[in-house]
DNA sequence: ATTATCTATAGATCTATAGATAATGC
DNA sequence: ATTATCTATAGATCTATAGATAATGC
């Protein structure tokens, strides 16, 4: 039973990776402690050697998925014109436990604790500020106004694609906004 | 106790009326059964006379909802600046329960059963082609693409604008959003 | 000796049902 | 007689804690 303390580690970052999925996929009160520490190999009784409470696992876990969406999905595109086609992918939209979590939470952040809508509100301030770095040059008027559209629309059209249950629907909002998208922010100066 | 039929259909009337409104500030499984029949002035003992399951009461809320809302958010608007600014305003951010319930529901209808989900895709499709045919005359391009853009940005905006701590992020993310639409869409040609 | 994890459980929920009660409406 | 609502409760959950167990690490 007894583990050291690399382990415990381990057992934690596994712990939070599970929570980062599956707050995604269900919801931040859609799945016990238990369930948890079950998909990361353990009982719940170990939970509160590694968090004061629930909450704080959330926190830890908002801020886990958050980081690991900049890298995979924002930063990793070279142009503005390849992040919404990554965004507003069909991809990603099948991939609610791996993707963006400022869209997959957007709602239940609102009805959150002060300490997890404080670690949204910085993840969302960085997201915008990657946008706004990654507006094709020669944009004109106030980039990080037009950034907030952007995120806006990803976050509304991804959210509205998983939501509808007819799947031609779903592809119209995600090919639709992403042509509009598109058109509205060329590449270069036209 | 007996009562008459007249007021079981009050009854049930406000019942689905609490539930629409709770589920929206409280997320779809925020709120018990039990409470919501507290808050409609009546015990949990009599609400499966007037539903077969909680899931039943859910559909039949969210439709509630969206009727109320297309009704006072959207037609009521004579342009669609106004439109927008209806929308994107702190008084609609404020108001989550009587709000609309296509951006207070997003992540819950993903998340919720295929009865859920079809109320919910063909209320979306109304307000849709509402958004359409307020389209300022002589716009050009894709009107359908163009109110899914909108609605998106709507969606997106309302939702992070409650989700963030921050007040002053969440009017830039509400002022910022609008003046963005109202610039794309004038009301004439150009 | 300390501690990471386990089993077990207390106490608080939640949905749904059973049976009692008191009006309605044929 | 029927039924809308009530009280009470069964059975399933959920968070958090208590105490046991078996390794780690001074």
């Amino acid at each position: 039973m007894g583990s050291s303390q690399a382990e415990k580690a381990e057992s934690h970052q596994r712990i939070v990776d599970v929570a980062a999925r599956r707050f995604r996929e269900l919801g931040l009160e859609g799945i016990s402690v238990a369930d948890i520490m079950k998909e990361a190999g353990m009982t719940v009784g170990g939970f509160y050697k590694h968090f004061a409470s629930r909450d704080d696992l959330v926190v830890e876990a908002i801020a886990a998925a958050c980081e690991e969406m900049e890298a995979s999905v924002l930063t990793a595109q070279p142009t503005l014109k390849k992040s919404i086609q990554t965004y507003l992918s069909e991809e990603h939209r099948d991939n609610v436990s791996g993707g963006c979590p400022i869209s997959a939470l957007v709602n239940d952040a609102a009805r959150s604790t002060d300490g997890a809508r404080e670690v949204y509100t910085e993840r969302l301030e960085g997201s915008l500020a990657l946008l706004e770095s990654q507006m094709p040059e020669g944009t004109e008027g106030n980039l990080r106004a037009k950034a907030m559209l952007i995120y806006s629309a990803y976050v509304g059209a991804l959210g509205l694609s998983r939501a509808v249950s007819d799947p031609k629907l779903s592809r119209q909002i995600l090919n639709s906004v992403s042509a509009e998208l598109i058109s509205l922010f060329p590449a270069r100066k036209s």
